[in-house]
DNA sequence: ATTATCTATAGATCTATAGATAATGC
DNA sequence: ATTATCTATAGATCTATAGATAATGC
């Protein structure tokens, strides 16, 4: 479980590559400023992966594919109800860093090929959205909620899940629980059938 | 009111500027980016602005205040109700461009001095978020609304903003304005005394 | 004289490649 | 022989400045 093996440079590159695209985006984030942070020469760097756009990808691809994983186990550990799948969704996801999903789509994403942006749209689609979206969809058929249509209502829950972790790092505001909370309850009570 | 009158090249700039800062953020786009929209040169930009940071600043600072007035407006208009104000709010931001405000804080601002950060979040705070926190305050304040932190709606609210914008970009989906219609119908019954 | 442009370019990056070097494994 | 680094640098930008140029206004 605690695996504290050494880690390998490309895992480092991996996880050094991930905060600062996290932090500051694609476009801001040098190759050097990766390297800085690993401990090694710029160049060094591709030797573990061929370009800056391919090293992005790869890390992209590792944190939606976590987000799928957390997410399947988290749901499926809350059962059928549908307050205790929003509240194991918001949970995780402010257990997370923040995905930056807008920031991703707009300023990220339009760097990269066209063909590597249509893929990581639809990884996204697979790994993010439609999981929450199924929750959604359950709850609708089994009468627990009113008529809203399930995409928007995953999209609202998303990107208030990253509001919040942009929200907590203003001072005097609540902790990330209490805002997922709050967040929870409105939804719950504004989706109630009627 | 429809002034066709023929814009100066300072304005051209600014709404050259004001479009592909929007559109893909500040740092991907660069002054030759800006000049070839506006049809001069790169190095005449310097003419009118002393500096890219500058030209950004102007550009945000005024799209900030077209945000008060807009707000300010509408919500006047509005009267007291909250339902009216809430759909009178959300009309306003999906009749506007999108803000992007987590990007802007997440990659455009840290790009500029520590200044112009500060001072631009401080005008964020009173064009935007001030105008929408008092609608929750004042509906608050008449227990029209249960106890939810105003501060945490005033951001769910935001959020959800620009992810209409950004939802509606995408195929397959709802008019904004039925997805904004969604939204305040859920929040207001969420919100619902209890 | 002022205004608004232009050309040319300095100086600072940034990505990526070439080729050297040292350590390890067969 | 392979692995993982390094130094050096080519080539492509990008911001910003210097100084020329042309048109307009006094």
């Amino acid at each position: 479980m605690f695996d504290q093996v050494p880690l390998n440079a490309r895992e480092r590159v991996l996880i050094a590559a991930e905060t600062l695209f996290r932090q500051r985006g694609y476009n801001v984030v040098t190759m050097r400023d990766i390297a800085e942070e690993v401990g090694i020469r710029q160049a060094s760097l591709y030797y573990h992966f061929p370009s800056k756009e391919q090293l992005f990808i790869t890390v992209i691809e590792q944190v939606f594919e976590r987000h799928r994983n957390g997410l399947q186990q988290v749901l499926a550990e809350a059962g059928s109800d549908l307050r205790e799948q929003l509240h194991a969704a918001s949970h995780w996801f402010i257990s997370q860093p923040p995905i930056h999903f807008l920031s991703l789509m707009r300023t990220d994403m339009p760097a990269l090929s066209e063909e590597q942006t249509q893929r990581l749209s639809l990884v996204a689609s697979q790994c993010i959205l439609d999981p929450i979206k199924q929750v959604f969809v359950a709850a609708q058929e089994q009468s627990q909620i009113r008529d809203v249509t399930p995409d928007n209502l995953t999209g609202f829950f998303l990107s208030v899940m990253d509001g919040i972790h942009y929200a907590s790092t203003l001072p005097g505001t609540s902790p990330k629980d209490v805002m997922a909370c709050e967040l929870v309850s409105v939804l719950l009570d504004g989706l109630r059938p009627r």
